[in-house]
DNA sequence: AATATCCGTATTTTT
DNA sequence: TACGGATATT
């Protein structure tokens, strides 16, 4: 085995690529930006570089891969491992931009004053805390309607990811909130404040504090030093700070590759902007471009749908994807009748295909939100279609798991004001006062002075369980080391059980929660992994839980289609294509949202490799249990409008499916003329 | 001081 | 509709 990469393979990289993708395999010196359509083979191409570099003698450890997930570092290095043939290429050191900052700043944050125990703040905790801190303040009181915490921590991280200044951000993304200025600024210093205080990072610091380390004057270099190469994938979602990031860390040896699509663009509610892929050769002077846009992914028929919407967009660099596959078959658009009515023509249609012989792996359903898909999840499990969820999940923010995590928080870092603040909560008769009390009398050692009974401020209610969690506490520790994490989580669990029962409904799901929440902790070595690899990567599908058997079994993939990315499927069902939900009616503020979701739309159907269903509801309910059944009308996205042309148009048989028949009584015409439009459209 | 209740409103995508 | 937040009650 260790020879093997010896000889002819050592070519292996090279083999079953195109010449431009061979071009970006081996180009050498200087900075190299990759413009890579859609299914145009840009994993392929990465891994090839990839095992290029290692091949040839690069050390892996010094060569940084940064990607959007971390299943995406994870495919990738498979393969490029699978292409040189050497274990070593595994040690590749690979992540998400969050991840690699939580590396390298638990190695090397000292050199900016932080000390490297913190623990990492969540998009909820974060709310939290701006919450706290607005009502210390005392805002939002005599009526006052201040913005509300998610409004807040929305204005913090547009300003901080975009750097653009407080003022300008709330004139372009939150006007409503513009005479807020003086005291929004007052939370914000009191949440950077409190953070440093207690050892906590939020997302963007750690953005912001690898960005102070690569610009340092003592660290910069060697950060720099340490990674030769330096590769990045999706650049096209990159915000400012990892602008900045990478060229702090790649002024010296210039070796920097970078790949994405701006037709591909889809996250800039997170302050992601194509512009820096657009500005690339600007921040990296010398870069040599290579445009992949032949696609080995879809047939013809949907890569002219493909074009036809984005051709309405604004471009920076221009492709037309094509393709030599001819494929017989349009896309097919449908009006469906209702929700109902198009969740059973998807289940109808997955069925038929495997009776064809395509396997459920081989299929996805897509939606633009998490919801949209929940009738079409009813039907699969009526019809015992076994499915997996990707995005939209919430498993980590359901309040009982919080819990458990604000325990673990505590145990790992006992200045966590913020867990302390959760878990001192969940004791009876303990409500914000108390809360402040006993955190005044923590002072520097908050565990210490908790797990000793004297003295604490506690009322008498809460006597039985405060010394339930002195136990679990106790339970958590050990000489010379810890429980393992999932003997931690156990014990922790137990603490809650009775106050779970107490506090929260459906008690017995929340339970199994925890159970789940157990098995997976057993993955992990220690309980600041744990804290830190669930926060910066969460189980983003069902069967990431633990206690899922069915990973062999064949199943359908339903997935929102920011979760989509980068993904592929034979058969595709876009479902919800209404205006209104792509693009959604939220994105309408301002123009750059609306081009964000053509984007998306496009995203959407470029993952159809043979077939392509895109379907859209006409009625859609307002009241799911109502006694009326009052509706208004759904009209196909207005980016569908301009490419009919390119789709087969179908409406399914009025038996199939319920509520197909006239038996509209008391109905609510709120939009007549699109009604009739719609009716129009679709006949 | 903690908890129960009521009212109004926003409502997506994710590291 | 569900949740956040303020007010009323114990």
């Amino acid at each position: 085995m260790a020879a093997a990469y010896t000889g002819e393979r050592m070519f292996s990289w090279l083999d079953d690529l195109n010449p431009e993708q061979r071009q970006a395999v081996e180009h050498r010196e200087g900075p190299l930006l990759i413009v890579a359509g859609a299914g145009s083979g840009k994993t392929r191409t990465l891994a090839s570089r990839v095992a290029r570099l290692v091949g040839e003698g690069a050390t892996p450890e010094r060569i940084l891969l940064l990607t959007f997930s971390r299943r995406a570092a994870r495919e990738m290095l498979q393969r490029a491992t699978r292409l040189t043939g050497d274990p070593r290429t595994s040690r590749v050191a690979g992540g998400t931009f969050h991840a690699v900052a939580n590396r390298v700043l638990r190695q090397h944050g000292t050199a900016v004053g932080l000390d490297p125990a913190f623990t990492i703040l969540d998009a909820t905790d974060t709310s939290e805390l701006l919450s706290v801190l607005r009502h210390d303040l005392g805002l939002g009181e005599r009526g006052r309607r201040f913005p509300r915490k998610d409004t807040v921590s929305s204005i913090y991280s547009r300003m901080v990811n975009s750097q653009v200044p407080l003022v300008p951000v709330l004139d372009r993304w939150f006007p409503w909130c513009r005479h807020e200025a003086d005291d929004l600024r007052r939370v914000f210093a009191a949440y950077t404040d409190r953070k440093r205080q207690h050892g906590v990072l939020d997302y963007d610091d750690l953005l912001l504090y690898w960005r102070a380390l690569a610009q340092s004057a003592e660290v910069g270099s060697l950060l720099a030093e340490q990674f030769e190469h330096v590769l990045v994938d999706e650049y096209q979602d990159t915000n400012a700070v990892q602008a900045d990031i990478l060229v702090g860390l790649c002024t010296a040896a210039g070796n920097i590759c970078a790949v994405g699509d701006d037709a591909q663009a889809i996250y800039g509610f997170r302050a992601a902007s194509p512009e820096h892929m657009l500005a690339f050769p600007e921040h990296f002077p010398g870069t040599t471009i290579v445009t992949l846009d032949r696609n080995y992914r879809s047939t013809t028929p949907i890569l002219v749908a493909a074009n036809a919407i984005i051709a309405g967009a604004e471009k920076g660099f221009s492709k037309q994807l094509w393709s030599d596959r001819p494929g017989s078959q349009r896309p097919e658009l449908t009006a469906c009748h209702d929700e109902t009515a198009q969740a059973d023509l998807v289940c109808d249609r997955v069925l038929e295909h495997r009776e064809r012989g395509v396997a459920l792996r081989d299929m996805a359903v897509l939606f633009r939100t998490g919801h949209h898909a929940a009738t079409v999840e009813v039907e699969l499990a009526r019809r015992n279609i076994p499915f997996v969820k990707y995005g939209g999940l919430k498993f980590l923010e359901a309040s009982h798991v919080k819990d458990v995590l604000a325990l673990l928080r505590i145990l790992d870092n006992p200045s966590d004001e913020l867990a302390w603040h959760r878990v001192l909560g969940l004791l009876e008769g303990v409500g914000p006062a108390t809360i402040r009390k006993l955190l005044a009398h923590f002072g520097d050692d908050p565990l210490g002075r908790f797990l000793d009974p004297a003295a604490l401020p506690l009322p008498e209610a809460s006597a039985d369980d405060a010394a339930a969690l002195r136990a679990a506490l106790t339970d958590c520790r050990d000489v010379p080391d810890d429980p393992p994490p999932a003997v931690q989580v156990e014990r922790l669990a137990i603490f809650l059980g009775p106050i779970i029962d107490r506090r929260y409904d459906a008690a017995a799901a929340r339970r199994t929660d925890l159970e789940e929440l157990t098995s997976l902790a057993a993955a992990f070595p220690s309980r600041s992994r744990l804290l830190s690899d669930l926060t910066l990567d969460p189980p983003s599908s069902t069967s990431d839980l633990a206690g899922s058997p069915h990973l062999d079994d064949d199943y359908l993939t339903l997935s929102t289609i920011h979760s989509a990315k980068g993904g592929e499927w034979k058969v595709v069902h876009l479902i919800h294509a209404s205006d209104g939900n792509i693009p959604s009616d939220m994105a309408l503020s301002e123009p750059a949202g609306l081009e964000e979701e053509r984007r998306l739309l496009y995203v959407a159907l470029t993952r159809a490799r043979d077939t392509l269903y895109v379907t859209y509801p006409q009625r859609y309910f307002h009241r799911r249990h109502g006694l009326d059944d009052a509706h208004t009308y759904g009209q196909p996205s207005r980016f569908l409008t301009g490419a009919l042309g390119c789709f087969e148009r179908s409406r399914p048989s009025p038996e199939s499916g319920f509520g197909s028949s006239a038996h509209s009584t008391s109905v609510v015409e709120a939009d007549p003329v699109g009604a009739f439009l719609g009716d129009l459209l679709s006949g």
